[in-house]
DNA sequence: CGCTGTTATGTTAGCGCTAACATCCTTTTT
DNA sequence: AAAAAGGATGTTAGCGCTAACATAACAGCG
């Protein structure tokens, strides 16, 4: 139950170790490994002697020391900015689907959109011979390069696409930010805000508003820009709206960096008695359920992040297994048009 | 003659290792283990020296070996029944703040609400050496209890109250269906159906749908139930409504058992045109910020999720530091009443 | 002056497992 | 029939680190 049994032995734990399963079972601790690790090369009937002997000592391997021995931990490292954000959520639930099913356990870090704590992670990781590492995004410190390029095993960066250290698989965030800025332009919006969250940190929002800015600037248009302190949330939404509508009361259209923020200002649009799009505009990016469930439904760009986690791990599971895969992929996204645009 | 590396490497990795980063700083390798470790126990200007030493080689200390060593890693087991809720990853956070400050890395698992995937969960993460296992629930398998009672580390069990196996952090679910149950009697409701998602597996659920029905019980009423076949999502909360509507037609109040369901049904009210609460009350649980901000506020039941993964860390460490606590804790909830009943 | 206590460092012996090589059979090939 | 190939199991030697004990040097003390 509790930790209480305070023994002297000198070393080691009460655990049945698979030398003991060995002697119990007659046969060289090898043999168990074997058993237990590659089936496959122990004769059937010694392994069934073998693994009902595991059963009746109750032996849980030590996977700490099966790691020492063999160099390589069956972990694989995922590096995200932030937990709060469902996104990554459904990205790691892809990761985590399909290298759960192939025996391998996932290290998740989070770095609060900190690249300094992106490298102390890193370090970490390293530390436990994972066997891949993903990470969010193609952006890192001098320390975390160099960590990661001294490093033998593959390197998943996820997200967005270009200029990647090993494998990378996302999509293109600044023909994302076009597509919605021409889209809001053929709807006939002219006064268009675009509203992020600590885009210094978020930095792929930065890179939507870009393709976002050139889209306006190539009809001539202005493409004004509020960075809230906050990243996305619902509350967050509805005081950036508040914001826009003192700051630039002609805007006719909010393009936000997010689906949390778009659907905080459309639910608080609601709240203020302001028709949406007759009075303003409202679009986000991601494409979470929650948008296509208010009314009016909400203008987005979905994204396929549980897709994106399944290929990144398929992919690198197949590199792990030997197979060599294509560098980048890109998984593309598609504009969702609700009602509030 | 010295072989070693002249030939193929038998074994091993190119990387650096702690007996060459004490060689050359000209000392043994306990020391630099020392350094490294518990830095107060080594003079001053030996740990600079030592630390210099180790920036210059890029030495990555293996945490494999160490864990091998010592018979303890810095893990800490963590599991959950999904990551689709909001409410597990709010935990989440919260344990994982408070341990990563002191140190500890988390190791998270998923059960799909499944007590067989918990156990094989709990085998490889006792295999891993973890200082500590979190899991959410109270109910477990023969299996998983058997290795549990076998294991000398601390163990907390999250999100209810109980017969715990060691630490136990939690809110009283009962309770809180009681609660809800008596505010909607209040309120002059009914006709109370209760909608749970795959009660069986979210038992929790079923304990708040208890007290509901003991509630209305004592004030002479049925307590119809209705158990969709999803968990909860604001799609299905939709269906829910459509089928309480179909299936109760007299029914004047649902209560949910969770938030998504309540707001999706919420939200599909208004697309539908029903006045909510005028033609049907609809209640939630958990409090999360969605159902804040639609019109009308959901009524719910708040859990204090991050503040209950705080907790829960907080007395694990204490436990880890030697330290003694109480056994259970009971972090309450509270009624947030909204104007959707 | 020896005694004890303290601080700093070193020596030894594993932790529990698996890679690599070795051995001993049985089967297949030539 | 001898040689080669393959299958099953064993022996040896670590993986890289740290617990436990050992040593040394020095301060404080009666």
């Amino acid at each position: 139950m509790s930790n209480a049994s305070s023994s002297r032995r000198r070393r080691g734990s009460a655990r049945t170790t698979l030398t003991q399963v060995a002697e119990a079972a007659g046969v060289s601790a090898i043999t168990v490994s074997r058993a237990l690790n590659t089936p496959e090369r122990v004769n059937a009937e010694t392994r069934r002697h073998i693994l009902a002997t595991v059963e009746r000592l109750g032996y849980v391997p030590n996977l700490v020391a099966g790691s020492l021995a063999s160099a390589s931990s069956r972990f694989i490292a995922v590096i995200v900015p932030s937990l709060a954000n469902a996104v990554f959520i459904e990205v790691i639930q892809g990761l985590q689907e399909t290298f759960e099913a192939r025996g391998y356990q996932i290290l998740l870090g989070n770095t609060d959109y900190d690249l300094d704590r992106e490298a102390q992670l890193v370090r970490t990781f390293l530390g436990w011979s994972c066997s891949a590492l993903v990470t969010a995004g193609l952006r890192h410190s001098e320390a975390c390069h160099n960590l990661l390029n001294g490093w033998d095993k593959p390197i998943m960066e996820m997200m967005e696409l270009g200029e990647a250290l090993d494998l990378n698989v996302g999509l293109d965030h600044a023909a994302a930010g076009h597509c919605m800025a021409r889209h809001l332009l053929q709807r006939g919006h002219r006064q268009i805000v675009y509203v992020g969250g600590r885009m210094a940190k978020d930095y792929r929002a930065g890179l939507r508003y870009a393709g976002h800015r050139e889209e306006l600037a190539a009809a001539g248009l202005e493409a004004p820009l509020i960075d809230l302190e906050r990243l996305g949330s619902l509350e967050a939404g509805a005081d950036a709206l508040d914001q826009v509508l003192e700051t630039h009361p002609r805007a006719d259209a909010i393009h936000f960096a997010n689906d949390d923020l778009a659907t905080g200002a459309l639910l608080h649009a609601q709240r203020l008695g302001l028709g949406v799009p007759k009075d303003i505009a409202i679009a986000g990016f991601n494409g979470l359920p929650l948008g296509q469930h208010v009314t009016p439904r909400l203008t987005t760009i979905r994204s396929p992040r549980h897709r994106m986690g399944r290929l990144a791990a398929d992919r690198l599971l197949t590199r792990l297994d030997g197979g060599s895969v294509s560098v980048r992929c890109n998984v593309g996204f598609s504009l969702l048009v609700g009602d509030s645009t």
